[in-house]
DNA sequence: CGCTTACCGGTAAGCGCTTACAGCAGCCGG
DNA sequence: CCGGCTGCTGTAAGCGCTTACCGGTAAGCG
C-alpha cells in the first residue's frame, strides 16, 4: 500500500490541512475561492486534495452556509400498472424531472428525488423528509393539503406544478384550458363533430374539473352537445378502459368524439374501443392530453394537445431559484400549450406536429 | 396574523422546544422515537411541530449523526440530439432512475441525480460535488477515469452500472454478452443469415468491445461471417443513419442482418436504410439492444435483446444500501438478459415477449 | 532603520441537530 | 423514613465546514 493508511473514519478538511501543512481555514479558501491565497499554498492544498482524494462534505457545507443547493421534488409515480404499454406512459413525470434537471444543472443545484407512490401512506412524512434536504420544493398537484402546502411554504420555497397557487406557495402550470379550447374548435369546427363525450381523469383534481367546463363552454359556444352520464376515469389507461366497457355494455350510443383528460387514458380508451369493434376515427374520434412519447405511435397517431413538460420542469425550477437566491417570487406562472393534431381525431397523416 | 410572528430566521428545533416548554433534546428524542419520553411532552411537543410547521433541516441532522439518507446518481444525458424520436429514445436513464428510486423509498433514501451533458467540462467536478451530498454514489460507466473512481471509493461507497468493476467500487451490469450470444444465434440458426454486421457503439466503451466480441465468437461458431469495416456508431441515432448512409453510399453491398449496439442505434440504421430504399427485415434484417420503450413501436417492431433496467437501478441501490449499512459488499453483480423477438429480424408477428 | 500598511493565514465561533452523560424526581424495599 | 433504583429530562459536546476577526510578517515609506 504506497500511501499512508488514513487512520480512521471519513476523510476532512483537517487531514487535508496537516497533509498541506496549512490550516484548514486555508483549504477552505482555496477550495472555494475565497480570499486571495498565496500560489503556494493553493498549490499545496490542491497537491493535498488530489492525493487524498478528499471530497468536502455537503452537509457540513449546507449547515455551514446556510445553502443545501439542492431542490427537492416529490411526484406520485405510478405503483407498477400492469396495464400494456403503460409504463411508458408515465414517462411525463421523467420528462419534467429531465426540465427540471438541466435547468438545476446551469445552477450547481442537483435534483432530489422523493416520489411516492399513489397509495402510499404518509406522504406527509416523505415530503417532509425530502423537504429537510433541499433549499426549496417542487411538488406535483394535490401531493397534500394546501394547508400543509402552506405550512412548509412557510420553512422554504414551494412551487406546485399544475396546480392551482396556494397561499405562500408559488405555481407554474400550463394553460390547459386554453389548450382543450381550441381542441373543442377543432373537434366541433374542423370536424363538425356534434356529440362530445368527456372522459376524466381524477376527481379530486381541480384541473380535471377546470378542462370540464373548458370543454362545456366551448362545445356550446359551436353547438356542439357534452354527452353527459358516468365518464369518471382516473387518468390511468385501465380507468380509460372501464368506462368505454362500460359504456358500451350498456348499450348507450357512443358521442361521436372522445376527449380524453390525458394520453393514458386516451390510450386505454382506444384499446378499449378496438376490443370492441369500433374503429378510429371513423366510428368515434378520440383525443388525449399531454402528449407522451407513445402518443405519435399509437394507431391511428393520437390528436392531443402538448405540454411543455420539459420547460414546465425547468420554469419551475427557475422560479424556485429565484426565490431562493434573491427572495422574488412570480406567484402563478402560466405556459402555453400547443394543440398536435395527428389522425385519432379524424385528420389525416402528415400533420404530425413533432 | 393569528399566529405570534416568528422573530427571525427559519425555525429550528430551539423555536420547537421553547413552544412546548421542553428541551432540544426532548423534541429530538420524540422526533426521531429516540428513548421513551413520557405520553404528556410527545403530546406538547408534536403539537408544537404541527403548529409551527417545524421540518428538521436534513444537513445538520446528516452531520451529527453522519448518515444522509441520499444516494447520488450520476448519468451522462444527452443534449438535445433532435433526431426524428431521440429525445425518446433517452429515456431508458430514466428507467433506471425509476428502479433506483423504488428501491431508496424502501429504506427511506432520497435519491440525488446529478446528470451531465455529454460535452460538459469537468464532470469530475459534478460527480464530486454529488458525492459530498449523499452516502452512496452511482455512477454509469465512462463517467470519470477509473483512477477517479478508486479515489472517490476511498472516501464513500461507489457502484457502477454497466461497466467493469473497478478496484475499490461495486459493479452492477447485465449479461450482455450471453445476450449477444443468443441473438446472434438467433440470427445465424434460426433465420440462416451467414453474413452480419456490427453496428458498434462508443469506440471507449469497454462494453462495445465485449458485444462485438461475443458475435465474433458466436458467428464463427455457426457458420455466418462478421463483415468487417467502418461500422464505427456511437450509440446515437444518428451515427447508426451515417454509418449506413456512408456504406450505402460507398456501394458496398450490405450484410444479411445488421446487429446494432443499441436500440438508438438501430433506429437510425432503419431510418437511413429505409431512405435508400431497403426493406427492413426482407433486404437487411437489424436489430436493437436494450429494448427501449419506443423499439415495438418502430415499423417494423424491433428485434432487441431486452436489459432489465429498472432491476438494474434497483440493484445498484441495494447493493450500495447494504454496503453502507453494514459495510458489507459484493464486488459484481450480473444480471440476466432476455432476447426480444419482433419482426425487424424477420420473424412474423405475435411474438413480443412484452 | 523604525514605523505604517497591506496582506495572509490561523484561531475559534457557530450553523442545527443527536446523544452521552448527568441530574432529578418518584418509587420500592429495608 | 431513607438509600438506591428506575425513568425521564436537560446540559453540553461535537459532527465538518465557513468565515469573522485578529495577529504576524513583509513590504513601503519617511
Amino acid at each position: 500500500m504506497p500511501e499512508a493508511k488514513r487512520p480512521k473514519g471519513p476523510l476532512t478538511i483537517y487531514d487535508v490541512a496537516s497533509r498541506a501543512g496549512v490550516s484548514i481555514a486555508s483549504v477552505s479558501r482555496v477550495l472555494n475561492g475565497q480570499g486571495s491565497p498565496k500560489a503556494a499554498t493553493r498549490e499545496r492544498v490542491l497537491t493535498a486534495v488530489a492525493e487524498l482524494g478528499f471530497v468536502p462534505d455537503g452537509a457540513a457545507r449546507a449547515l455551514s452556509n446556510g445553502l443545501k443547493e439542492v431542490v427537492g421534488v416529490v411526484f406520485r409515480r405510478g405503483d407498477e400498472t400492469p396495464f400494456p404499454h403503460e409504463d411508458e406512459s408515465f414517462l411525463f413525470i421523467d420528462v419534467i424531472y429531465r426540465g427540471i434537471d438541466f435547468a438545476a444543472r446551469r445552477r450547481g443545484f442537483d435534483v432530489l428525488m422523493g416520489s411516492v407512490g399513489f397509495n402510499d401512506g404518509n406522504v406527509a412524512t416523505r415530503v417532509a423528509a425530502v423537504a429537510g434536504k433541499a433549499d426549496g420544493l417542487i411538488l406535483h398537484d394535490r401531493m397534500i393539503s394546501s394547508t400543509s402546502i402552506m405550512r412548509l411554504a412557510s420553512m422554504l420555497p414551494v412551487v406546485t406544478l399544475a396546480g392551482t397557487p396556494t397561499r405562500g406557495a408559488m405555481n407554474v402550470r400550463c394553460d390547459n384550458e386554453a389548450g382543450m379550447r381550441e381542441l373543442v374548435r377543432h373537434m366541433a369546427v374542423h370536424h363538425g363533430y356534434k356529440t362530445l363525450g368527456y372522459l376524466s381523469g381524477r376527481n379530486d383534481s381541480p384541473d380535471n374539473h377546470a378542462r370540464a367546463k373548458a370543454i362545456e363552454i366551448e362545445a356550446a359556444k359551436h353547438g356542439a352537445r357534452v354527452e353527459p352520464g358516468d365518464w369518471q376515469g382516473d387518468y390511468s389507461a385501465a380507468g380509460g378502459a372501464k368506462v368505454i366497457n362500460a359504456l358500451v355494455d350498456s348499450g348507450k350510443k357512443l358521442p361521436r368524439a372522445i376527449l380524453c383528460a390525458n394520453d393514458q387514458t386516451a390510450l386505454g380508451a382506444m384499446y378499449a374501443l378496438a376490443r370492441h369493434g369500433f374503429s378510429v376515427p371513423e366510428d368515434v374520434a378520440v383525443t388525449g392530453f399531454d402528449d407522451v412519447p407513445v402518443a405519435r405511435h399509437l394507431h391511428p397517431p393520437l390528436t392531443t394537445v402538448r405540454q411543455p413538460m420539459q420547460d414546465l420542469g425547468a420554469t419551475a425550477f427557475d422560479v424556485l431559484y429565484s426565490k431562493i437566491s434573491t427572495g422574488k417570487s412570480e406567484a402563478d406562472v402560466v405556459l402555453p400549450v400547443q394543440l398536435i393534431v395527428r389522425e385519432s381525431c379524424g385528420c389525416t397523416a402528415g400533420e404530425d406536429g413533432a
